[in-house]
DNA sequence: CATCGTTATATTTAATCATATATAACAATA
DNA sequence: TATTGTTATATATGATTAAATATAACGATG
């Protein structure tokens, strides 16, 4: 296994952050599950804390980046607007090129590392 | 002023992290400052915090980073390794490629971004 | 050899953050 | 119109984290 760096990009806006890495994932498991409390209890997260950071994109973005649905048959649900898609792709774009611009200084900063005991 | 993404690179290692922003600017303070109580005072850091970030920074690496010495006229004090001074250099270098890489992706993604109110 | 401000460390206290719990509104459908 | 599982929201509880406090050792220097 290569050795990696954990590159954390966030995106500030105002208090709090529009997206990050956690918003990322949550934006993924949203397009897969279809809701927003399974995406929480596929993440092992609570409802309150999956509902606050979608409120929050929402909010930070000029368009919702989750549509949401409360009522129906089914309960209800959310899904991942054409425009989330389009901020999770290139999140994951600038994340990816962040990688790579350090793939090499990584590998050799590891060298310097004490050997991982215990 | 520009926009600018947040973008935090850590080193894991085992359980925590050998070196990340916040090790970094304590590297700074330490070797402008000649201690690590003055380089916590000078952060608004308990010196307990700077300790066990200094620590923990010597037993992630080959090396230590920082030497220290208790005692003496002056009381003791703190200075960054010649091997310190390499890693943090290379840890900004890293940030700064980081940084470049992504940087006309992050001018885009702010257009995205709601007016920031309050 | 007494003094000084620092390093080094443990323990207690406080602040922060996340989770747990509870409740109402929602709207399609049977 | 009763049922259903979700969204939406507030409040209370618990857990995690950082800070505050305390103490001993250090060692050059006057």
């Amino acid at each position: 296994m290569k050795p990696t760096a954990y590159i954390r990009i966030r995106i500030p806006h105002g208090e709090d952050f529009a997206i990050g890495p956690g918003k990322a994932i949550l934006l993924e498991a949203i397009q897969s599950t279809g809701s927003i409390s399974a995406a929480g209890r596929e993440l092992n997260m609570s409802y309150r804390r999956a509902w606050l950071l979608v409120d929050s994109m929402n909010r930070c973005f000029r368009k919702p980046l989750v549509d949401t649905a409360a009522g129906g048959r089914s309960g209800g649900g959310a899904h991942v607007t054409d425009f989330g898609l389009d901020v999770l792709q290139r999140f994951r774009a600038m994340e990816a090129k962040a990688r790579a611009a350090i793939d090499a200084d990584v590998a050799q900063l590891f060298h310097l590392l004490a050997g991982k005991r215990r």
